[in-house]
DNA sequence: CTGAAAGCGCTTACAG
DNA sequence: CTGAAAGCGCTTACAG
């Protein structure tokens, strides 16, 4: 099933089913023989091929999307389901490739010949040189604030800054970071971190005292020990799972929540909401940054103007019973 | 950058460029010329166009794994790193494609051109037969048993089974299922409780009484009443986090766990072990299903054997104390 | 042992 | 308004 048969059965040429197929108003034919082709197509149930497409043009209608190798959260799948559905109205089809290891990406991009890719963790310069120099359009991600229009930034400070700030309006002068065991996650946790350390710094307050907690009451429950002989009395944690470890701990060692200890976690996943006591979360506004990142894409492959500036306000503090 | 350069660069002709770097080794050429042509490749960077190659030979080398809309476990996340890892030294990349909405599969397919096609949810049978009518290995997945060697089956009724025979074997004769808000989830949670209503009847006791639970505890307090009062003492929850919301509807009820009710899960989320009580639930068994569809794809493109028949030994109830 | 040539299915200058 | 032809980069019979 090529467009020579949708040619033949039409009974104009080749070219002309091109024309026609790929909406070229610049050239004028009958609008007869655009509806003729076009039912004769739908008829045949004709697709173009993908491969000769992009052979001829050096472009597909893929667009890859690189993710991280560190767990998979609501909040990605959210995040890809709004881009995908996005982007098909573009007739663009996403495709998701989970990096591992450290095999190379251009294997990858090479062998997709996607027209961009967008990447959900921060690409090596490299990467992203080569891929335009192939001339896909490049969306990068950085954790940090980034002007850039081509760049996706989650600040991941932000989040860090909005679990302090939360403490210290509750009254906490003493804090703790609660970093998770998973060096997949090393480098969100430090910049969380970080934020929370800034935070601290900006309240005159000392520094967050670190400790890494494994997801098991054990380890939990040692951190908070040690914390109290600190005087920690507010704790942010990694996620929300860190959090309801450390809630375990602090259950386990008979400290009350939030009078003795508050803990705030990051991620809002469903078990927060129903953690004895519910767990106050950050939330991350996903639907907003899906709309950046689509709009990033489109800009990125001119079929759009450059979106607006990220808002700053794609996080939120859901206060709850734990703080 | 061209199997034509790399022939040029090396003195030969691209038809020996092509023997060379496909490994013909049925067409005799002389070592030298083989070195030669494969360091001279590796010097220029070459890659040969996917698309050239996809045109011309019809397939690529690509495999699409289609995952359906419902939110993703770590158990998904931990299945396709196993499978991209073992598919990559097979030459194959694997790349996802999360379906949402009814938007047609085949529009994928034709525009990927894969040489294999995963399904981690049920296909339609039009869908699959066109696929394989296209000259693509098309490995589904069903929810039931099945024995077909292309068949990737997870037989979730065993799932409910499992729960059901723990909470009978603990003593409890009156069980309840508590289903997921969450329609997408609908075929998972029926096949589910079709384990438990069978494990129920084949004990002689009488049908679970199925309630849906929403993830807060307001609508889990609503339930465990409505269970107490038909005397129930064992609960089934359809994943982890409805168990979760059942224990929190329990604590709310001033219910106790074990003693009173009796709770289970499925999947062993980290959320799971630092609950109070910890949650007995079920784990499956990432590693061995993992290594089942991997086989299965490359039987499925005649690559491999078919691989043995699948053990039914993939789920383990691990015991905790909520029951 | 190696090379010239055809052809996969498409798009697009170019010539009617 | 429409068609014949070139060419994207590859593989593979076929002819030396």
């Amino acid at each position: 099933m090529t467009s020579a048969d949708v040619a033949r059965e039409s009974g104009v040429s080749r070219t002309t089913v091109s024309y026609v197929l790929n909406d070229r108003t610049d050239v004028v034919l009958t609008d007869a023989t655009r509806q003729r082709v076009i039912a004769t197509a739908a008829r045949l149930g004709y697709t173009p091929s993908a491969a000769a497409r992009a052979l001829r043009s050096g472009r597909s209608d893929l667009v890859l999307c690189v993710l991280p190798n560190w767990t998979f959260g609501p909040a990605i799948d959210r995040l890809i389901e709004h881009l995908s559905t996005a982007l098909a109205a573009h007739g663009l089809s996403v495709l998701v490739h989970i990096r591992h290891g450290d095999r190379p990406l251009d294997e990858l991009w090479r062998a997709v010949t996607p027209c961009a890719v967008l990447g959900l963790s921060p690409f090596a310069e490299a990467d992203a040189k080569a891929m335009r120099q192939a001339g896909i359009a490049v969306v990068g991600t950085t954790l940090d604030d980034d002007p850039r229009p081509d760049v996706f930034a989650v600040p991941q400070t932000s989040i860090g800054a909005l679990q302090a700030d939360h403490l210290v309006e509750r009254g906490h002068r003493v804090l703790a970071y609660a970093a998770p065991d998973d060096d997949r996650l090393a480098a969100f946790a430090d910049r969380r971190l970080a934020g929370v350390r800034h935070a601290c710094a900006r309240h005159g307050l000392p520094a967050p005292h670190v400790t890494t907690v494994d997801l098991d009451v054990a380890s939990a429950c040692d951190a908070v020990r040690a914390w109290r002989e600190q005087g920690v009395t507010g704790v942010a944690a990694y996620n929300d799972e860190v959090a309801l470890a450390v809630l375990a701990g602090l259950r386990a060692a008979c400290l009350d929540v939030p009078d003795e200890v508050a803990v705030v976690g990051v991620d809002d996943i469903p078990a927060a909401r129903v953690a004895t006591p519910a767990l106050t979360t950050v939330w991350q506004a996903i639907d907003a940054q899906a709309t950046y990142l689509t709009a990033a894409v489109l800009a990125a492959l001119r079929l759009a103007e450059p979106p607006p500036p990220q808002s700053c306000d794609v996080f939120h503090l859901v206060p709850r019973a734990s703080t």
